[in-house]
DNA sequence: ATGGGCCTTCCACTGGCTGGAAGGTCAAGC
DNA sequence: GCTTGACCTTCCAGCCAGTGGAAGGCCCAT
């Protein structure tokens, strides 16, 4: 399969799966043309990948995914807990995205929003220093 | 002032005021000695761009909020507009993180975590392509 | 004059791609 | 057989918002 079938039955970009490649995520064979020449392994892999990052998983945290993938002696407790402390810090982002929304949502709702120059959000970022 | 109580002043490293000095959000004079000569309003700028920052703001809304500062015949409804933009951002961003928070955590509680190599984290993963 | 703590510039690196240039390959149509 | 266009290749640059570090200059106290 040459990289545009992958690229379109993967859902991953070219572009990305040469990317993954480059950084070791995926080995293609090549053809006699030098064109990429990938196996349906290839493609599993890559919509594997495809699929993990769309879950927030790091590069890092993929490599390793993907080695327990390919292991048939892996404890399901090691693929377990890549995703507890992926949860966690996706958790933890999404607090301080909150904490960030009320926040913003106070700031925003106690400004008039008119044409003069009075603003509690200008005020809060000006006082910055101030405290 | 030089870089370094500037700094300590307003919170905002060292690094980072050069850097955007360098992009043109502060224009600190320039002592003989080729020192930066911080004025008591670059220091109430790195406040500024500290605490707005913080809240999220990218750098080019910084510049634009910085100018609104700047401007005494402003609209309250500009700053305002800004930060509505960036309000729905967030909380756009949340519920993105938590739909995946939710997935995860449907994988995670339904993954045994023992030592044999089934597990339904795997399972989604590698039924990506399919579908 | 020596040491330590400032300051300066410049370059490289982060993550995870993405865009684009310059050029090679292949299949279809004329 | 030649052209066209869609594919493929490599390599370089850029994104965001800094951060780390090297090499060297400046200032003050001892």
């Amino acid at each position: 399969m040459n990289i545009g079938d992958v690229a379109e039955r993967s859902g991953v970009p070219a572009k990305t799966i040469r990317y993954y490649e480059d950084i070791g995520l995926v080995r293609p064979l090549r053809s006699g043309n030098g064109y990429r020449d990938f196996a349906i392994e290839d493609l599993h892999k890559l919509a594997f990948l495809g699929r993990a990052r769309s879950l927030g998983f790091s590069i890092d945290e993929c490599r390793t995914l993907l080695s327990l993938y390919d292991d048939r002696e892996r404890s399901s407790s090691d693929v377990k807990a890549i995703a507890q402390k992926h949860l966690a810090r996706i958790d933890r982002k999404i607090s301080e995205l909150q904490a960030l929304s009320a926040t913003l949502h106070d700031l925003v709702v106690n400004c008039h929003g008119d044409d003069r120059p009075d603003c509690p959000i200008m005020d809060d970022l000006a006082r910055a220093g101030t405290a």
